[in-house]
DNA sequence: GTCTATAAATTGATAGAC
DNA sequence: GTCTATCAATTTATAGAC
């Protein structure tokens, strides 16, 4: 494979992903995909045979390399709940804003083809099942108040990913069309939200 | 209009509707809507001038029919700012869990077409400002702890929205695919969102 | 109003030249 | 590897008979 190669795979990767990110699988064009990539429409059946295929990568590569790996660490790594409540909705808060198209692309998805990304989560070997004991514990011990973890997890999720999903409703509702507001509003829901949880289980 | 133009016409919406709300706009089928219909492709033209209009009616009825009447009581009768957290967790979490395509099929409009939504919001009445206030005076007398309104709202319909639009990923990873497991789940979160929520805000 | 048949348009995919 | 031109399939929309 030649530098060229690379150079024309990764183009059309990135225009895919900007195109099936913003306007989702059906309503995305291989046209406009050639487009934004800069080259022809032909080439993008060289490179992937089809539509679906170029959908399938794009797919794989938001989801193995952009959110997976660095929660998978998360949820790994830090013992203690409330830090780990933290560092989760700090990261997650943070790369869907940078990225804010992923939430309504994955719920598509998880509609449309309910398998391929619980798959994903679940070969991917997050720990769902020691997260869920780590609460178990947690509350067991009296730190936090006695409730389904699940629940919790839940709250978390959708506090962080909601919020970016809505964007274009919150927007003109509560805030007046102010990007800046709204900026800063999701800036500060990095620490919010987990404040806001720890606030509600803590004893 | 006669008695069976109605009747056709309401078909005719009611099952664009369904395959509207499940598949999106964009792979939706006329064929497929004239079929769950019961009549012939050629109707739904005769009705409705095009797809775009069709569209158009079932989001206008989903929005002006379903969602807003109801929490626009809520949101302008209830005083007592638990009482109103946990009517508006109750009738949301309810209706989204009757109807579970309905987030995706919102959220997918809202990025498509940003100010339908939210204009329908602003002119149906609903009264953001007076729902703020509301939050912002029981903070003044001590009731609830100090912090942004909107961060509350916001928190109090993500959690009450994702779960279900969600429910492909999670029914996999938190519930063993256990249907029932996660209708349970959903039963008791139409308390548990609210009770989260006043435990976290309550002095 | 409702149907069948067909046109018109869109769009994913391929053939073939360079 | 990249392009132009074209095909084939799908799908929206319309014409016209009943």
């Amino acid at each position: 494979m030649t530098e060229q190669d690379l150079k024309t795979e990764e183009k059309i990767l990135e225009a895919a992903m900007t195109v099936f990110i913003q306007k989702g699988k059906a309503a995305a064009r291989m046209q406009e995909i050639a487009d934004t990539a800069g080259i022809n429409k032909a080439l993008l059946h060289y490179y992937y045979r089809s539509k679906d295929k170029l959908y399938e990568s794009v797919f794989s590569i938001v989801i193995k390399q952009l959110l997976l790996p660095k929660i998978f660490k998360i949820l790994q790594e830090e013992e203690d709940v409330f830090a780990l409540i933290h560092q989760f909705a700090d990261f997650y808060v943070g790369v869907i804003n940078k990225n804010p198209f992923i939430p309504l692309f994955v719920i598509e998805e998880i509609n449309k083809n309910p398998n391929r990304l619980s798959n994903a989560v679940l070969n991917s070997g997050i720990p769902i099942e020691q997260v869920i004991a780590r609460f178990q514990k947690a509350m067991d011990e009296g730190k936090i108040r006695k409730t389904d973890p699940r629940q919790i997890l839940v709250n978390l999720i959708s506090m962080c990913i909601f919020p970016v999903a809505a964007r274009n409703m919150l927007l003109p509702i509560l805030f007046n069309n102010s990007k800046t507001e709204y900026k800063k509003f999701l800036e500060l829901r990095k620490t919010e939200v987990a404040e806001f949880i720890i606030q509600s289980i803590k004893i």
